[in-house]
Order: C-alpha cells, then structure tokens, then sequence
DNA sequence: GTCTGGCCTGTAAACGATTACAAGAACGAT
DNA sequence: ATCGTTCTTGTAATCGTTTACAGGCCAGAC
C-alpha cells in the first residue's frame, strides 16, 4: 500500500540499509549483494524519497529559473539555453514566474533560503536596494541575469544594451533613415533605463535629432498597441514625423507594427522597424522583424555555468560578464 | 556562518525547539514566548529549511507543470491559468520541459515518485502504455490534460478536437470557402490524430471534398513552414487547389502564412487561414488569425482544480472534463 | 597457528523539522 | 489547604535517507 522505504527493500532483500544505501549509490560491493538489492528494489517498485535524501546530502539537484513573463518570448530563448546546460551537469531545472514588482522578486530570494533549490538565476525587471540586499543575504547562490550594482558583489551576465542601440540606429542610418523614434518599456526597469540612455547615445553618435519617444506600460504586445498608438497620435495625424521606430523588445516591436498598419503605413517602405531580443517571435512576425540580438541565449548559458561553478566554489570571486549583441537583418528594414 | 537551525533559534531564545515550532506554525502560545521567539527568529535571520519540513510532513507544496515544448505559446496561456489556481491554494508552481518523446515523459512520471512535488500535471503529446502505466503507478496525483483511454482510471481535461473543427469548417464554409486544405501536426500525436480525425467529420458533415492535407513533423513554426511549403508545391505550381487552409494550431498557421506571402497569396484574399488553439500569437500574427479556442485557460484551470481536489483526497472516482471549444474570428479570414 | 591487513557489512548517529506525550505551573473550587 | 482541571512548555520519537565507525571475516605472511 504505502511506499515502500529503504529499510523495506533493506528487510526483503535481507540485507542491512546501509548496504541498500551504497548499492544505489554505487558504492563498492559484491556482486551477490548488488544482485539482490537490485532485485528486492524493483520487486517492490522502491524509489528513493527525494526529500529525505536531499535533507542528508544538503542538495536538492534542482535549480531555479525565476523571469518576469512566460508570455516574453526572449525568455524561451534563454530558458533553453539555460536547460541544456544544468540538464547536462545533472540539475533538473524548473521555472517560476515572479510578475513584474521587485516585491515579488525579493520575497522569492528570501524564500528560496536553502530548500528549495541549489541555485537560482534571476532576471530582474527592477532592482532596488532590497533585492540586493536579498541576494546577498541569500543562501544558496545566485546569479542575476542583468544588471546589479558591482559593488553588490554578486555574479551577473548583462546584455551590452548601448552597442545593441547603436547596431539599430547604424543600420537604419545606412539605409538613409535619419528621423528615428523610439518605442520605450517603463523606464523605470533596468532594461528600460539601459535602452533609453543608448539610444539617446546613439542618436548622438550618429548626429540624429530625436523626432518621438514614448514609454509602454510593460514589455508586453498590448503595452507596444496602445504606446504605438500614442506614438502615431502625438506625431501629428496628417503626417508621421518619422521614417523608422527602434522598440526596446520585439513583443512592442509586433504591437507598434500592428498599429503601423492600422493607419495604413507600410513597413519597411514607410516606416521601419527594429526591435531588440531576437526572440522566435521575430522571425514569426509579418513582416520578419530586424531585431538586435542581445545574447539571451548565450547569456542563459554564461549564467547557469556561473551558477554552476559558484555551486562547486562559493568563495570565489563574483564576475561580471558582458555579451555582445549583434544583429539580425530581416525585413522590416529596408 | 552557517544557516542558523530551528535548534538555534530556540537556544538564542531560551525555549525549546518544540516552542518554536509552535509559534512559527501559530499554534497557541502566550504573548510573551511569541514574543521571544519572533525576536530570535529576526536576528539571526531564520527561515524554517523546505526540505526537513517536507520530510517530516510529507507535503513539499509544490506543483509540477510539465509541458512539451515552452515555445508553444498555448503553454503559456495554460501555465499563466494553472498557476493562478495553484497559488491561490498555497502552493508554488515549477515547470518541467519533457521534450516531445514519452519515454521523457514516462520518467518524469517515474522520477516524481513523492519527494519532488506533491503532483503533477501534465500534458503528453505522445500516449503510450507505459505513460499510462507509470501514471497509475505514480505516488503522487497525476492529472493529464489531454486525451488518455478511459480505462486508464486518470483524471483528465480535454479539449473537443472534432466540435473545434466543426467550427472552423462551419466559418470557412459560412464565408463561401469550399476547397479546405489541412495543415496538421505529427498525426501520431494525440492532438494530431484528433484534428485529422475532427477534419474528415467536418469535412463531411458540409459535404465537402478533400483538396489536400500534409503533415508538419511537429508543431512549431519552422515546421509549419515547410509543411507549407510542401502543400504548396505539391497543390500545383501554376495554381493553388484551395481557398482556405485549417491549421492544427496557431504555430502551424503562422508558419504557414510566411509561405502563402513568399508566393504572393494574400490572406484572407486568396487563401483563408484558421488557426487552433488562440494562443497570443494568435492575436499577435499578421493579419490577427483566426483561430479555434480549445480552452486553454479553462483546461489549465480546471486541471489544476482536479489536481488539488485528488490531493485532498486520493480515493474520489476519476473525472474527465471535456473543455468545450468556441471560435475567435480575426482578419485571417473573410 | 597466530597475527596483520584489507574488504564488506551492519549499527547507529546525523540532517532539521513536526508532534505525541508527559510534566509542570497556575488557578479555581471545595 | 488540597485536589483537579486546564493551559503551557519541554522531551524525545519520527520522517527516509546517508555515512562515520566498528566489527567480522578471510587471506596471506611470518
């Protein structure tokens, strides 16, 4: 009826549970032990009882991912990446949503104290001075996949947001678009911070006026609808007073391109459009879209090997890794 | 240095473990034993190790979602609805990708054997004995969302493959389209045998012919290009055989729509398109799909309520819920 | 034949919580 | 003053593993 234990398998088999214990674990033993271990176990269908096994060793085997949005495209990229490589050094891996507040954020660390998991890769929407302190706090190790202070001594991988920009602007620059506008998340994310300092950077470096600016809601497609619209509205009705929208993430990229089209601009003839993760979803989108691809799938896999080696090594000291976007030419762009 | 123990607390506040253990689980105590307690507790930084609870309780609080692929956004719409019910129960979600082979997810099922989570939901596109058999031998409450024999004795929610094609044909049909291609997934997976299955019947019961159907080797995007490559080429160069196409899911359909523009066919114009599923790429497509909501949400969550009420008691006769489809009409049709 | 050394194997003590049970304190009633 | 009741607190067993330690056995060497 009820599961059977190792002092179960231990009486069938006739032998003691310490011997039980070492045959599963391979440790040395004779042959004819093996044998009726390996028989008693799986006459009566034993599987070891996770918990109490990981209360001994101290170890879960299990990693945590937390992001912000399943719904995000970007995130399956990195997920992936991230999968293959714990999957490889034998974790299972499993994912959490947190949303969109900090809150949510530190209430996961702090309970993520030894327990749950042996490791946890976050990807912070915002930081703020709780969270670090929650992950500095934290018992198992973490690694953020973003940007955090580097005097909160913690390891990150960050995407290089200012080099994506300036792959965007030059791109569209090189096709002779010259009044670019920009289609913001909140900026008061670190990604959206991030991209709204490197495109204004951008522009300078190209000697481009700013002509239009809005902020989303959030990274979503619905945020990037009513943002387009907002963007289309303000730049005066009879005529857009731009010729190209750089989108800090290709979720608001589809929406502004849904209202492009509403209004009956074409993209790329009239208006082009650059969107920043390279997610699957660009290549699906219609018109594919260009799009900066800031690494997530490198990042994901630089992060679980941080997170990897620190599980070995807790003492060593936090790196800081930077991954280089590059950029994915589709459509949308002339 | 190290993590400070239940034993710790109850030292540094000069009671016993049990005391402890009684006030963080807000059993009677009087105000001031609360009091001492809580303080210990606060500094050193105490937080009750999952692992030991679980053993000793024998309830981890967690809830295992295994999905087959995480780019499928039809995941993610059943995830966001598991989720909310899960949490709103006190339990955390993690979610597992099996990847499209049922030995993976046979054992996943096995592996879960108590100790990783408390259940499982799970949602296999391939069904074979062995998943059956390992799901009846499984410790912990399984629930599959999906088709399994009846016979089986699990818990299911399903979707009405048949009554969702009968509503996409009902459309195309309502619209003057007579010359219905198929686009379907792997027919050797449960969603797909159902479609094609769902197809034929409606087909018939509007006395249509079959003008061509093809198979996609799974159910992404890049597969259903090439699916739709293929139904292209072979449809005849100089002039497609159909007017509208039925997609076994949005993936499909989409992929699908980037080779009808490749060739210069418009949708809806030329070609209709139905999609299946009415994941978020279904609205996020261009032109918006058509598409056949099998319930997603409403499976997810009424899964997730069959999940929680086997764990409260394991002895309730099984129940399978069939999830009743409705149709979302965009532009991707007349 | 006895002793040393090396394997195996078994016993028992952890891991960190919960909880049954017992014991002590406090208090009111007789 | 004594007894009984109730409420609170502490002691110790327990969950199912792993593993340090000790004991037993056998073989080989003297």
């Amino acid at each position: 009826m009820s599961r059977p234990t190792i002092a179960g398998v231990a009486r069938a088999a006739g032998v003691s549970v310490a011997s039980v214990s070492r045959v599963l674990n391979g440790l040395p033993a004779t042959e004819e032990m093996v044998e009726r271990v390996q028989r008693a176990v799986s006459e009566l269908g034993y599987v070891p009882d996770a918990r109490a096994r990981s209360l001994k060793v101290g170890r879960t085997f299990q990693l945590t991912l937390a992001v912000a949005d399943v719904g995000n495209p970007v995130y399956v990229t990195m997920m992936r990446a991230v999968e293959e490589v714990v999957a490889a050094a034998g974790y299972r891996l499993v994912v959490t949503t947190t949303g969109p507040d900090v809150v949510d954020e530190v209430a996961l660390v702090r309970g993520m104290a030894r327990g749950y998991a042996d490791g946890l890769l976050i990807s912070p929407l915002r930081v703020d001075e709780d969270l670090v302190k929650s992950i500095r706090e934290c018992e198992v190790p973490v690694v953020v996949a973003g940007n955090v202070p580097a005097k909160a001594g913690v390891d990150t991988v960050r995407a290089n947001s200012p080099k994506g920009m300036l792959l965007a602007v030059d791109h569209l620059a090189s096709r002779g678009r010259t009044r670019i506008a920009f289609l913001n998340g909140p900026a008061d994310t670190v990604p959206g911070a991030a991209r709204a300092k490197g495109f204004t950077e951008a522009l300078k470096a190209y000697n481009l006026e700013p002509v239009a600016a809005t902020e989303a809601a959030d990274f979503t497609f619905a945020a990037g609808r009513s943002a387009g619209r907002q963007l289309l509205t303000t730049s005066g009705a009879e005529r857009v007073g731009f010729d190209a929208v750089v989108c800090a993430n290709d979720l608001l990229a589809v929406g502004l391109m849904h209202e492009l089209a509403a209004v009956g601009l074409r993209v790329p003839e009239d208006v082009a459009v650059v969107g920043m993760d390279d997610s699957e979803l660009a290549e699906q989108s219609f018109p594919p879209l260009t799009s900066v691809n800031l690494g997530s799938a490198e990042r994901g896999r630089r992060a679980a090997e941080l997170l990897l080696a620190r599980i070995e090594d807790n003492d060593r000291t936090p790196r800081r890794i930077v991954v280089q976007p590059s950029l994915s030419i589709r459509r949308s762009t002339p």
